[in-house]
DNA sequence: GCGATACTTCGGCCCCCGCCGAACCGTAGG
DNA sequence: CCTACGGTTCGGCGGGGGCCGAAGTATCGC
């Protein structure tokens, strides 16, 4: 019936050099075209082939300033969608004996990285930090698991009191999800997206607990940012450390 | 970092072909590969060959029988991302250029035809029939759709007293959603997947309110099925029938 | 202006992949 | 048995697509 804008979209993000594109933007920023290229180890001009595919194909948008040319996903929904793939791939033992011979486990050295503690997942949090805010937050009752996600009315009223609204009359239907169930790559367990997720991650920079950590996803909690997580979220630092093997 | 295994899984979809038998089976029915090769109009070899290559992909689970080979879909999460690829592909405008000139509108001999109707989507139903259904929980306060979706705690009483009983302790997480939203390609609304929307089709069926038409995803509403849906939904045929351009 | 920088366009290479037809293999059914 | 039928394997064909390097275009800084 519509096999033919199927198949063009998942083409899209059939190619490796591609995928790796999409990929790196799920941290949300604008990247140049010169940086994508850098990332994923092709020259400049193949690069920027793929990505006039990207844009024309509606994954991406571009925005030029002067000589360069910034590109990020095009929105949420293209984030969520990007995100679910990957996980599902991840997820995908696929032809075991043609995937890498990696066992089930990520490597010591990946589990242990900056990015597997704590990072950004398109305009959300992941990783150790991503995965216990959102235990934290169920925990507690502000967000229920009762068949999907969904903020409870006292937790709403939490949230208020910490200084995050999450205004519920927003325009019309197919509006972004209040807050949606993202898997963590790394933990392989959920963490929190939609507008929650986001009014989260946005809180949490905007309070100086986070700061970015050279120019990838990589998150680090500032001192203060330490003190607020346990006084707000119950969550100490050694919950972030990678658990013994 | 995990762009292969994202590229390997968009390659499967990536072929006209393929990803056309993959819609196929969103009707939640096992097909033989010769059934689906005449259905996506390649000679046998040809399908025999993308089959292959879909089972190892583990999108596709094979299940032979004498001299047939049966195919599904792995299992309702691998339905739910193609639906959710389809849809965001039959939404995306991509590049308007490149598709066809059909305006955003679909052609009346869709919007009349049985399909558009009532039809299974992989293990629920979709058409004007499963979204009036929607409706009608949202309306009458079965679902909630207060961020995400979620059935109600008088809803589910509800639903057993008609004879559906979605039992919330199931073995644990990562288990399947109670209730999921499903965007509509036709109609361009959500339709109920999940637990309960495969209940609910389950329990159209076995109650006799529906019947398969020929051998398609097409449904045919029986004369007991629509004082059935009148009484328990309060749909009438009429809102089954397309509405005027 | 002039050179550096960021990006794009073009040509060409190569490989991969989807398709078919023909031959082959197993099962079903007389 | 022997035929019919569903499915698979294989060879070969054609097209498309990803990659690069080289040349070209636009912008910035001096």
């Amino acid at each position: 019936m519509s096999a033919q804008p199927l198949a063009r979209l998942a083409g899209l993000l059939a190619d490796p050099t591609r995928a790796a594109i999409c990929l790196a933007l799920l941290d949300g920023r604008a990247w140049t075209a010169g940086e994508l290229a850098h990332h994923v180890g092709v020259v400049a001009s193949t690069a920027s082939e793929q990505l006039s595919r990207l844009v024309a194909g509606g994954l991406l948008v571009e925005e030029r300033q002067g000589r360069h040319r910034y590109l990020r996903l095009a929105g949420p929904g293209t984030a969520a969608l990007v995100e679910e793939l990957a996980a599902f791939a991840a997820a995908q033992p696929g032809d075991a004996a043609a995937t890498a011979p990696a066992p089930r486990n990520l490597t010591e050295s990946v589990r242990r990285s900056a990015e597997a503690r704590a990072r950004t997942c398109y305009d959300h949090l992941a990783g150790r930090l991503g995965v216990a805010v959102a235990d934290s937050l169920l925990a507690r009752g502000v967000v229920s698991d009762d068949a999907g996600l969904a903020v409870t009315r006292p937790g709403r009223a939490w949230l208020a009191g910490i200084g995050i609204d999450v205004d519920v009359d927003q325009p019309g239907r197919g509006r972004r999800p209040l807050v949606r169930s993202c898997l963590d790559w790394t933990e392989r367990r959920p963490h929190l997206a939609g507008v929650l997720g986001a009014a989260l991650r946005t809180h949490a920079m905007d309070a100086g607990w986070l700061l970015p950590v050279g120019t990838g996803r990589a998150l680090r909690v500032t001192p203060g940012g330490a003190d607020a997580l346990r006084d707000v979220f119950d969550i100490s630092l050694d919950d972030l450390a990678p658990a013994e093997p």
